[in-house]
Formats: structure tokens, sequence, C-alpha cells
RNA sequence: GCUGGCAUAGCUCAGCUGGUAGAGCAGCUGAUUUGUAAUCAGCAGGUCGGGGGUUCGAGUCCCUCUGCCAGCUCCA
């Protein structure tokens, strides 16, 4: 027993321990301060608690509130906390789940017929803190699964007995504190001391293990820190984060509206959004062209037939708006997709192999009826337009137009800004194979072009089965919105399914019929969604090259408005969006609603620079540049929409 | 679609336990003739999201529909 073990410090260092020693003793051995903060400890990469012993010589890591693991195990522990706070204020309520998640915790409970308004928040918040003050150990114990079953039947929690029935007898360990006792892996933080500070943030039902057809539960979302500048902070940077709200300042900035009369979902595009908008497509649209891309314009409807045939039809029929019937009995659908309305522009003449790729290109505007709880802002709509294009290749062009598309989406990520993103494999789930249409050695092979592709452009990918599109695998590009919350921008889809299904064909160098490859892209996914997440992501200060209005002129006096007047033709020759304000208002007034409005520049003039054909430079939340002649300003200006404009690849410009 | 919350002027919001609507900004009119984040005054603007009910009386209470928000489920 005495065994004397070595344990490996993430540095490469090692030390000699008793072996049974805990991680708590660890961290004490090595400084008292870290055996303060220790929350837990990571043993050959298992987390584990403090008190656990360690046997065996192993890899070790001391986690604390500087790790993301320490926080992890933290806000675990607060959930349980947060449970035992409910168990006392509302005896009976039983317990789903109730996870660490990236920034605080939740709690899926049932509550029975008990309904929790924002005054029960508080009294659960208090309690929490109650209990925290009492530093009660979190204590582990292994139990049998006999016994785990015993205690949650007497305690008449099924969801608990549920869990257990995926459990193997001789893994199953509960967690108690005070008089609340989990089924729980852990890890745990020592004791609730540390639990100082909580705030619960918000209670939304949840469908119990996923399921929507299983009972809804409460989930109570929270968070703790044992600081209060802490919490203080982090309440302070969500309220930041919603002034930054994609829908607040769409209103703001005047850049789109939704109207009740139009319809939930059906974004209008205002004057100043829609040239954002045309901006960003005249960009990629240019940079389409160079890369050999072919613009087609198709229709907003089409046959049903032609989605049956496709597989959409069935497959997503409760998500696309009913089908428009004539006479015939035979239905039109509103387009829920591009891609059946482009097989048949490849279709529209014969193809050799010579022409392949063909890559075919449309700023498609596509009709989906999204569950009505699902409607976002601009970011989940019911009308939207993807920048769509299909490329039609042989089967030995795949990988290089996968990666040309990856570089094309890049160029799109680099140009405005967006470093932080996920690029995600999205492949079969291979337990559920009759999801999917196409056979095996179709999927292999795509799902196999995608990893290549990728990992020949060292992208950084993850890989999540069940992601696919039914007709095959994709590579999903995701950004998090202002509030954290994920969403898909760009999309590179491989299909064998779609050509065959329309029975596309090309003559290869045989003179034989031979099947084509299309590739489904979209850079930005969905303009609107784009746009949503971009607004977000710059917080409405737009790069000079994008923003609706880019220079205003302020003339500080009536007598200056033809001078003003002149500077803002001048702009505008040079091909800038420029306008004057020329309201009879105080420069201190028109300077406000410039930056209000977020206009990158603002030009001052009065006599001065009317005697000196120059203007005074402000720039949006900067403040005063000085003055300089129209020209130089001109040529300035230029070079910086130029620089931002003309990608290098890799020329953030927000 | 589900659970919960919310819905008052163009915008942001006030309106206690029911006693027939208010502010600031924006808008309009006039005065002011202006130098780096709000000049002053006046005017106008709402069947309190729609419908139904309770009540002598409903912005306020109840039902219902619609829309929005958070989350869940879904997402070609």
């Amino acid at each position: 027993m005495s065994a004397s073990i070595t344990l490996t410090f993430p540095d490469g260092s090692t030390r000699s321990y008793q072996s049974g020693v805990t991680g708590h003793e660890v961290a004490s051995s090595i400084s008292e301060g870290l055996a303060r903060v220790a929350v837990s400890i990571g043993v050959d990469g298992e987390t584990r608690d403090l008190a656990r012993p360690i046997e065996q010589d192993a890899n070790i890591q001391i986690f604390t509130l500087r790790d993301d693991e320490g926080w992890a195990t933290y806000w675990h522990s607060s959930a349980h906390l947060m449970a035992e706070a409910l168990q006392e204020l509302y005896p009976g309520v039983k317990f789903g789940i109730g996870p660490a998640i990236d920034k605080g915790f939740y709690y899926d409970v049932d509550l029975g017929d008990r309904q929790l308004t924002a005054d029960d928040l508080e009294a659960i918040e208090k309690k929490m803190m109650e209990l925290a003050k009492r530093d009660t150990a979190f204590e582990r114990r292994e139990v049998s699964k006999e016994e785990a079953v015993a205690y949650f039947t007497e305690k008449g929690d099924e969801y608990k007995l549920e869990l257990l029935e995926d459990l193997e007898d001789g893994t199953i360990s509960f967690y108690t504190q005070g008089d609340f006792t989990d089924l729980c892996r852990g890890p745990h933080i020592p004791s609730t001391k540390p639990i100082k500070y909580a705030k619960l943030l918000n209670i939304a039902g949840a469908y119990w293990r996923g399921d929507q057809d299983r009972k809804q539960l409460t989930r109570l979302y929270g968070i703790t820190f044992p600081k209060k500048g802490e919490l203080d902070d982090f309440l302070e940077k969500l309220e930041l984060a919603r002034q930054r709200d994609h829908r607040k300042l769409g209103k703001e900035l005047e850049l789109f509206h939704f109207s009740r009369k139009v319809g939930s979902g059906l974004p209008l595009w205002l004057p100043k959004g829609t040239m954002l908008r045309e901006t960003l497509v005249d960009f990629l649209k240019n940079e389409q062209l160079r890369r050999g891309y072919q613009p087609v314009i198709t229709p907003h409807i089409g046959r049903l037939e032609l989605y049956k045939t496709s597989g959409h039809y069935p497959y997503y029929s409760d998500s696309q708006f009913p089908p428009m019937m004539d006479d015939e009995e035979e239905g039109y659908l509103l387009k829920p997709m591009n891609c059946p309305h482009h097989t048949q522009v490849y279709d529209a003449k014969p193809h050799s192999y010579r022409d392949l790729p063909v890559r075919l290109a449309e700023f498609g505007t596509v009709y989906r009826y999204e569950q009505s709880g699902e409607l976002a802002g601009l970011t989940r709509v019911r009308g939207f337009t993807v920048d769509d294009a299909h490329i039609f290749c042989r089967p030995d062009q795949v990988k290089e137009e996968f990666k040309d598309v990856i570089d094309l989406t890049l160029l799109v990520f680099s140009s405005l800004g967006f470093k932080d993103f996920k690029a995600q494999v999205s492949l079969r789930d291979p337990s559920n194979k009759e999801k999917y249409v196409g056979d095996d050695a179709q999927w292999d092979a795509a799902e196999q072009a995608i990893r290549e592709a990728a990992a020949e452009k060292g992208l950084d990918t993850i890989e999540i089965e069940g992601e696919a599109a039914f007709y095959g695998p994709k590579l999903d590009f995701m950004v998090k919105d202002a509030l954290g919350r994920e969403w898909q921008l760009g999309t590179i889809q491989i299909d064998y399914n779609l050509p065959q299904r329309f029975d596309l064909w090309f003559t290869g160098s045989d003179d034989q019929k031979h099947r084509p490859v299309m590739i489904h892209r979209a850079p930005f996914g969905s303009l609107e969604r784009f746009i949503g997440v971009l607004i977000e992501h710059c917080g409405g200060n737009f790069p000079t090259w994008l923003a609706p209005v880019q220079v205003q002129v302020l003339p500080v006096g009536q007598s200056f408005n033809d001078y003003a007047e002149q500077v803002t033709e001048r702009l505008r020759e040079a091909g800038f969006r420029a306008e004057a304000d020329l309201r009879h208002e105080k420069v201190g007034y028109k300077i406000r609603s410039a930056e209000v409005a977020k206009t990158p520049y603002m030009l001052i003039v009065g006599q001065q620079e009317m005697d000196a054909d120059s203007v005074s430079v402000r720039r949006h939340g900067e403040g005063d540049k000085g003055s300089m002649a129209v020209d130089a300003y001109i040529a300035q200006l230029q070079a910086e929409v130029k620089a931002a404009f003309q990608q290098g690849g890799d020329q953030p410009v927000a």
C-alpha cells in the first residue's frame, strides 16, 4: 500500500508520491496557494475530484478556475447546489440532468404542476447562497446498480431510474452534499464554499432526453462565481452583447424590418440594408467570375414533380410552404432550394468531359416554412437568399473543386473579419443509414474527399456524425452570434445522388455517358443569416467598404451648404456613398446623428475648408482627425477601401 | 410545433391594487445662423396587437388568436 508512484506534470516534470495520494495533497505539496484554488485534477486525461486517491503512475494536471475544466467542475457543482435548493423549496421535485455548459449550468427538473416565476428565481438564488455558506462537502460514493435503483425508486424519481438503465453495475457513483444526493459521474469541487454569487438566468421548457414526444421538463439556467466582480462582469458582458443584437441594430440603423402584415420570418430589406447586402453580393459575384462560375437565373417556383424527383419533397414536406395547385391538380412548389432548378440548367445541353467542371451560380431566393418557434431575426427566416452554386464535375475533379470552394469560403470569412469559426465535417449517422439516399461506396468516397480536401487546406475540423444532408456529407462553417449561439453560415456539400435522380451525364473521353458529381456550396450560406451574424460581429460598425453610407458631409452653417454639396458630389463621382446633412442644425447635432448612425467618416466643412478646398475629417468612434485637401481625402479613402475590398485573403477589415 | 414570458405613439419606455392614456427622442411648424456627440418654443401623433368575455366601468382581470423574446425540438 505504501508503494511509491510517479506523477508527471504538464510541464514534463515528475514527482514521487505515496500511492493513494489525493489530488488535494498533490496540490498542497506544490504550494499552499495552488491547494486553495484547485478545483479538480486531470489524471491521465480523466478529470477527477481532488479527494480521490491516485493509485498509479499518471500524467496529471491540477485544474483551477483559470482552466475551462475548472469552471466546468465548478458550474457542475453549482447545478447540484441549485438542485439541493430546489429540493428544499419544492419537496417532491424530480430531477433530469444538470450539466455545466459553456457559461454556467442548467438543471432539468419536473416540478409537477408548479409554475416558476421571476420571484421564485430570486428565492432559489437566496436558498443556494444559504446552502453554500454551510460549506458542505461534495462526497463521492460508489454504489451498486441495485442500491442506486433502490434509492431512486424510494425517492420516486423516474428520470434518474431511466438514466440508470443505461449504466453498468460497477461504474455508478453518487454525490452527496447536505441533504441532496445525485446520480453523478462527477467530478465536483471539494465543497460548496466557493460558490458565493449566483444568478438564475432563465427558465425554459426542455424535452426529456431531447425527445419531443416525451415530457417537457423545466430547465433552469444559472451561473455562479466565487467573486461578486466576476458576476457583475458577466452580467455586464451579457448586456453589452444584447446591445450588439442584430435585431436591435437592424432597427436602429434602418437595415431591415419585419411587418406582421407581410408575415413572420419574411424580412423587408430597407434601403440601407439593401445597400449593405448588394455590396456583399457584388463582392462575391466578382470573386466567382474570377473563379470560373457562370451566373444563372431560375424561377421562384417549380413543379411539385421536380421536388419529388429530387427527393426533397417527401423528406421535407412539413417544412415547406404547401404546394400550389393548378386546374390539372398538378402542384407547384415555392422553391425551398435551388439545386433541382440548376440540374435542369445543366441538362439544357449535352456536356463533354472537356466542359467540366460547370459551375452554375445564382443568388437564389428560397422559402421554407420554418417552425414558428424557430424564427429569430435574420438568423432564422422563412424567405432567404442563398449565394448558391452547383458545381458539376467529374469524379476525379471533386477534391480540387472542393478545395477551391474552401479557399473561396475562407476568403469570404477573412474579408469580413470572421476569425473565430468552426469547420465541421458533417457525416452520416452510421446507426441510422436508412435516413440517407445513395450507396455506401459513394458515401465513403464523399466523406473521404471532404476529409482530404480539408486536411490539404490545413483546415482544423471537427467531425460530427448524423449531421449530413440526406443526399451527402458536408463541410459546414459555423460562427457564434453576440449571445454565443452557434449558426451555420457557409456550407459545402458533395452529392452523388441528385445527378443520378435527374439522370445527368456527360460524355467521357471513351465516348460513353458518365455521371457527374455535384458540389453544392454557399460561402455566405443565407445572406440574411450571414448579415445578421455580421452585424453582431462588428456591432453595426461596418468596415468602410460595406457601410451603407460611407461619408457624411456636415456643413457648419447654411452658408456652406453649397460647398458641402460639391464635396459630396465629388465623393460620389469617385464611387463613394456620401451624403450631405443640410439640416438647419448646429454641427454638434449633425455629428451626433452621424455618430449614432455609425457612419465611418464625417467631413466637417466651414469657411476654412471652403477657402482651402479641404475637409475636416472625423472618424466614427475616434473623433477629429484634422483637415486635409479634398483630393487627398478621396485618395486616402480609395486606398482604404481597396485594401479591404481587394481581399488579399488575409485581410480582416472589421 | 412545445414550455414559459412579453405586446401602450415611428423608437425607447412610464401608467400602484380596474375609474375611459403620459414622457423623452424622432416628425412637423417657427425662431435661432451655428466649428467636432443633442439650440429653443409650439404643434401633431395611440380604437393601449386583433377578437370575445367579466364589470356600472378594462391599457389594467379572464379566454382566444396573432406577433415577438428565451430555451427545447427541427433545419435540404
